[in-house]
DNA sequence: TATTGTTATACTCTATAACTATA
DNA sequence: TATAGTTATAGAGTATAACAATA
């Protein structure tokens, strides 16, 4: 115990694997989808708009693990854009919805195609078997912390 | 084949998982660490600093994976903090090198110690086995993709 | 008063590229 | 010309907090 007083090093951190490989990643995963003019925020939201149909900025946050301000500003640029349309909600006037427009929802399968071909440059290099090992520790630290990524606010 | 054509999800990835797990564990860090008024780039540079003694802007790049800008930058803030030091190169006068203040270096176990209970409060819950397991797996897409994070210029 | 959502502000991280000073 | 490093600019992502409208 006395033996080493020197303070553990960068790479004695697992954070830090994951940081190195995530960053790579999704860097990689930003250049393939730049020529499409989205960010991979934006695709995250797209890719849960196609499924949610409508949804508003409060559970879209607590869900995707922003905060509300954070998705204010991804759905303006989405808008902006012309893929997604913020409509009113006629329950509650101060609630809005999100909804992906037909630009947006025919844009999702291209992306999805994109990020399978990423997923596979990275994790190709990894049998079958490790790569579901990788995902059921990665779900498995998920789940113990009931992660959000952020806090939702 | 032609049974599912829709778009694979955002959870299909092993991308999604690792940045989901990743923004976590260094978002967590980042906020043990402001206390001592650090950041996570900079915990890295620093903790470099404290094996490598002195070392120039670009190994360093080279060696974190940034660029030379960002070093620059990373570095202004340390040396505003008088945490590191910035010397001439006698044998180039183009040269620099950074090396850590006494302070900087009196600092270094301190956030080694915090980067440790971060690592604990994340990667406790998986077994040392699992953990192994973990790091092997990162490594091996590491080394497979000679990653050093970003581009390096 | 509490909630929904937007807006304003600020800071980190990253990139690209222009620039300075050497070599 | 090439290299070491800085500086300038810009954009993404994030957070916090103030704010407006509505409940």
């Amino acid at each position: 115990m006395a033996a080493d007083q020197r303070p553990s090093g960068i790479e004695a951190h697992l954070g830090y694997w994951l940081r190195t490989v995530s960053n790579a990643v999704s860097q990689s995963f930003a250049r393939k989808v730049e020529a499409e003019g989205v960010t991979v925020a934006e695709w995250v939201l797209l890719r849960v708009l196609y499924d949610a149909e409508r949804i508003g900025p409060s559970l879209l946050a607590e869900r995707i693990g922003m905060t509300k301000g954070a998705i204010s500003k991804l759905a303006d640029r989405l808008i902006q854009k012309d893929l997604v349309a913020r409509n009113a909600d006629p329950d509650d006037r101060r609630a809005h919805t999100l909804a992906l427009k037909p630009s947006g929802r025919a844009l999702v399968p291209k992306l999805a195609a994109q990020a399978d071909q990423n997923d596979e440059a990275f994790f190709g290099v990894l049998a079958a078997k490790e790569r579901d090992q990788l995902e059921r520790l990665l779900r498995k630290i998920v789940s113990a912390r009931e992660l959000k990524t952020m806090p939702t606010d």
